[in-house]
DNA sequence: CTTCGCGTTGACCACGTATGCAACCGCAGC
DNA sequence: GCTGCGGTTGCATACGTGGTCAACGCGAAG
């Protein structure tokens, strides 16, 4: 094999019969008799023989390539999310193609997507201008948001509720006794901050509380640094931190054992997002929401591989509970039990 | 656009022009005129033309693919590795199919890849069978390992110098004075593991003294759980670990204060490797060895696409400088400085 | 005016595979 | 023995693009 490709062609020659055989023998559906596919499959083991993918894809008009962007990887629920993502997939027969944001070039991003002929699009805590989400709706590519909801868009979304999590928080701390509970939140354009402390009020409403005092962490550990200097550098403490999610949560363990010399949970209690694994370290112990990953990832393959066999971009969004995981961060309600589902 | 297909034909046709034309307006070295070029570009935009990768790749030999091949992601020195590596592959203008390596049917993902026409494979911790190796040599595809050496293979690697880390370590603790220091290994047929064992003893003999135990903690959680009991359940205890990565030394860390009520690092000193973004985390301020992993995937990158760009494959093998970060979880040397270079 | 040469253009083929269509074979039924 | 039919097989074409080659036009040199 000279220049390393052996063709469908070659494998024809050597077994004496057409092309055509060869390609019904690798296809499924193809009619071919035994004997001759039997010639074929030996004369292909010979010669090393592997189908063109992309030959193929062109044909057929399927790539069995399954796009897939992510913002960043420093919050570990991603990596988590990622491996489950791409086995699932892979799994199913598909390839993945990954793509790492690019900061303003998400157009080209998309763009250089969309020249690869994908089937799909998975865009993990990403945004999507209306003006890509429509041209891929054009081209007929479907897209799934994982994590994250734009409204208006021609585009699916798998969430886990949010806002029922932030709730359930507001609950716990509030019956806990706390009277000065604060929230870091995360990036202030992303729906899943806003609503995690659109539900983390509710919750703390329902107990006839409001929140103390909020910052913006951004998601990040500089912003969540910040955002607790900012909150704990102030006259009046706050008690009790919901943190938008673990990742930052851990920065403001670390920073209010180190450097303010509260103990938690006696002093001040910290919730966090997500449920990394983390979160169960035992230097941490975080009470957290943990998010559906598996399900949600469940959720995504299944949303998408449904229009893309169905040749059509539908809208639709599913949204998975979540569950709350009471670990050794956060002070617990004394005697009744905590907010109920 | 009915079926989702606008062609450089279809572009040709408004435009009035050959597709020819078309095609050597989107191709860098074309010979047209300005105002053909003008032409073309006003008809693409209009039907909002991209160029179909794929047919670009068959015809011309150059899919802009590079396969990507990673074990797990637990390890988040690996998430980092990956995020850096697509990045910079994005950059320079190809495109990463990733796959996540399926515990045996290694096999089927590597020739899942040579169907889909890459250029390069990147194999981050995972293994390559022989038989598979000499199948990508035969194609002419260049493979280099991350993190990892199999000799006698014809793949290229990149990794850190592993024997001298592990050489430093020895001798930081031999000459702080400990009197029975252990080591924990990852995967026994790794070469990492290998490397930083042989490197720690030799570190320790320059001292005079000799590995207190080992145990095997195979790179994963469990393990190091294990492990840690097998060494601190006996009779008598270490007074020094040195933990074959990270990702291990934070379970050891967890177990050792929890569970042996031990202090850290005045009864044990604790020394990792890889130097995770974890490891700077105040609640484990880990002393470790920084695998330079930035310089490693350049140089991964470098390597690959040279062989990619001359079209042959070469066996080339970087190993590249590692230092020794000096943090709180291990007693430091009292007077004189410790491990030069 | 003729000729040469250079830059531009279009027709045509190739890349490797899937598939519609026609031809073919063998067998059963009449 | 002829017809019809189901199962196989080969031929030819299409997918969308890059590159080769000859033709063409135009300006400069003789």
């Amino acid at each position: 094999m000279p220049k390393g490709g052996v063709t469908s062609g070659d494998v024809a020659q050597l077994a004496r019969v057409s092309q055509s055989a060869v390609s019904r023998t690798f296809s499924p559906g193809g009619s071919v008799s035994p004997e001759m596919r039997a010639r074929v499959l030996a004369a292909a083991q010979q010669l090393g023989y592997r189908p063109n993918a992309l030959a193929r894809a062109m044909i057929s008009g399927r790539s069995g390539l399954i796009a897939l962007l992510v913002a960043y990887l420093d919050n570990h629920f991603y990596p988590q999310v990622l491996e489950m993502l791409s086995r699932a997939l892979q799994n199913r027969g598909f390839q993945v193609l990954l793509f790492m944001t690019d900061r303003g070039r998400q157009d080209m991003v998309v763009q250089r997507m969309l020249q690869y002929q994908v089937e799909g699009i998975v865009m993990a805590s990403a945004t999507l201008s209306s003006s890509l989400a429509r041209e891929c709706a054009k081209t007929g590519t479907p897209v799934v948001l994982f994590n994250r909801t734009v409204p208006g868009l021609p585009v699916s979304s798998v969430t886990s509720d949010n806002a029922e999590g932030g709730r359930q928080v507001g609950r716990l701390l509030a019956q806990a006794g706390h009277k000065r509970i604060a929230f870091i939140s995360g990036q202030e354009d992303s729906s899943t901050s806003r609503d995690r402390e659109a539900g983390f009020a509710r919750g703390l409403a329902e107990c006839g509380m409001t929140a103390f005092a909020r910052a913006v962490g951004g998601y990040t550990r500089e912003g969540a640094a910040r955002a607790v200097h900012a909150l704990f550098g102030a006259e009046v403490r706050p008690d009790a931190v919901f943190v938008a999610n673990d990742h930052m949560a851990f920065v403001a363990m670390d920073l209010l054992r180190a450097q303010y010399g509260l103990r938690i949970p006696d002093d001040v209690s910290v919730v966090g997002y997500d449920d990394v694994p983390e979160a169960r370290w035992a230097a941490y112990d975080l009470t957290t929401v943990a998010q559906p990953g598996a399900e949600m990832v469940e959720a995504t393959v299944a949303m998408l591989l449904e229009q893309v066999e169905r040749r059509e971009v539908t809208r639709r969004a599913a949204v998975l509970p979540c569950r709350l995981v009471v670990r050794g961060s956060a002070r617990i309600p004394a005697p009744a039990a905590a907010g109920g589902r």
